[in-house]
DNA sequence: TATTCGTGGGG
DNA sequence: TCCCCAAGAAT
C-alpha cells in the first residue's frame, strides 16, 4: 500500500463534509480574480460577476483578465454598458471570439436598464430569460453574486463530480446525473463560495490530464482516487473529424485606407468588422470570386486559421482602388495607421498583418 | 437533441 | 505537429 493511503480507508462520507471541507480549503487558498471577492468579503458587485461570467463561458481565466479591465474601465456600470456603440462593444470584443456573447452582452445591458432599473434581478429563474445567460451563468450570479442556493455545473464542476462519483456514463448524456449529484452536495449557505471552490479545485487540482489527488482536500470522498483512475472521468463521446476549407479574403487599398465591411449579424464572426472574402464557410470553399473587377494580384503567402470546428486557408489576393472612387458596395475605408482600433476577428487581423508585411502590394 | 458558434495554451 | 480543452448559449 503507498505510504499515503491512510490507515484506515474512510467510508461513507456525508455529503455535508465534502462542501465543508472544500470551503475550508478555499478559505485558505482561493485564487486571487480581478471579478472575485475573497471569502469573508461580502459579495462581489453583480455587474462584475456578470461581466466575468460571460466573458468565461469557454474562456480561460487568462484569457480574460485584460478584457474585463477594459470592459470595467470603459463601462463601469450596466448604464454606461446600455449607452454604449454597438461597434464599439464588438471592438473591444474582437478577439476573445464567441462573437455572440458580445452580442448579447448588450442586449442584456439593456433589458438590465430599461426593465430591471439598472439593476440585474437576482433570481435564478428571472436571470435564465436574460439574453446570453443560460443554465450555468444563471446559477453562478445567484450565488455568486447574491448568496443564493443554485447549483452551478460547469465543465470542472462535471470534471471534478464525475470523479467524485465514479459516474461512468459519457457525456453530455451524463449531464442530469452530475447536475442531481452536485445538488446533493451543493450547501444552503455559501453556495457562491463552494462553486467556486469547485470550479478552482477544477482548474488546478483535479485538472484533465494528471490530477493532484495527493493534496486534494476531497480525495477521501472521491470514488475515482479510490478506483485509482480519475484521470478517465469524464468520459465523452468521441468528436467528429474538422473538415479543411479554403477560401479567399481580399484586401483593397486606397490613399492609405483599407476597405472593411460589416458582417452579417447571424452565423460565424457575426456582427464583426471584416475584410471580405469569396463566401467560405464551415460547410463549403470560397468561390474564389473577388467582390469586384480589378486589377487584383495573389499574395504568395497564406494564412491559416483554426475555428472550433473547422480549418481554413486562406489566400490573399490584393488590389489598389483609384483615388477618390467609392468603393464596392457597403462598407468604409479604414484608415491603415489605426488598423488596430478596427477590432478586427483574429483571422482578419493574421491578413492584415500578413499583407502589410509581404510588401507585395 | 445536435450543431454552431473563436481563440490560445498545454501536453 | 496535432489534439485536447476552457466559468456554455442559442438555435
Amino acid at each position: 500500500m503507498p505510504f499515503y493511503m491512510p490507515a484506515v480507508q474512510q467510508t461513507d462520507q456525508n455529503s455535508g463534509d465534502i462542501a465543508e471541507r472544500l470551503l475550508a480549503h478555499y478559505d485558505v487558498h482561493a485564487r486571487t480574480l480581478p471579478w472575485r471577492k475573497l471569502p469573508g468579503q461580502g459579495f462581489a458587485d453583480p455587474y462584475h460577476v456578470w461581466l466575468s461570467e460571460i466573458m468565461l463561458q469557454q474562456t480561460t481565466v487568462a484569457a480574460v483578465g485584460a478584457y474585463f479591465r477594459t470592459f470595467t474601465q470603459t463601462w463601469p456600470n450596466f448604464s454606461a454598458l446600455a449607452a454604449a456603440d454597438d461597434a464599439d462593444v464588438m471592438a473591444a470584443w474582437a478577439g476573445l471570439g464567441y462573437y455572440a456573447r458580445a452580442r448579447n452582452l448588450l442586449k442584456c445591458a439593456r433589458v438590465v436598464v430599461s426593465e430591471y432599473q439598472g439593476q440585474l434581478p437576482s433570481y435564478e429563474a428571472d436571470l435564465l430569460k436574460l439574453p446570453g445567460i443560460g443554465p450555468y451563468t444563471a446559477a453562478a450570479i445567484a450565488a455568486i453574486a447574491f448568496g443564493r442556493r443554485a447549483v452551478v455545473v460547469d465543465a470542472n464542476v462535471e470534471r471534478v463530480v464525475s470523479r467524485l462519483f465514479a459516474i461512468s456514463t459519457p457525456l453530455p448524456q451524463a449531464k442530469p446525473d452530475i447536475r442531481a449529484a452536485t445538488d446533493s452536495i451543493t450547501p444552503d449557505l455559501r453556495a457562491g463560495d463552494f462553486a467556486q471552490a469547485m470550479m478552482d479545485l477544477g482548474a488546478g487540482i483535479c485538472s484533465v490530464r494528471s490530477p493532484s489527488c495527493l493534496i486534494c482536500p476531497i480525495q477521501s470522498a472521491c470514488a475515482a482516487f479510490r478506483a485509482g483512475n480519475p484521470e478517465i472521468y469524464p468520459a465523452k463521446l468521441p468528436k467528429s473529424p474538422k473538415p479543411q476549407r479554403v477560401g479567399h479574403v481580399y484586401w483593397i487599398e486606397r490613399d492609405g485606407h483599407v476597405w472593411l465591411l460589416r458582417r452579417d449579424d447571424r452565423g460565424l464572426l457575426a456582427s464583426m468588422r471584416a475584410l471580405p472574402d469569396d463566401g467560405w464557410t464551415a460547410r463549403i470553399d470560397g468561390d474564389a470570386i473577388p467582390p469586384a473587377a480589378a486589377n487584383w494580384q495573389n499574395l504568395s503567402v497564406q494564412v491559416a486559421h483554426i475555428f472550433t470546428h473547422f480549418s481554413l486557408t486562406v489566400n490573399i489576393a490584393v488590389t489598389s482602388w483609384p483615388a477618390d472612387a467609392d468603393g464596392p458596395g457597403e462598407g468604409e475605408w479604414w484608415p491603415l495607421k489605426s488598423l488596430d482600433n478596427a477590432g478586427l476577428p483574429t483571422l482578419f487581423r493574421k491578413v492584415s498583418e500578413a499583407v502589410l508585411n509581404a510588401g507585395e502590394r
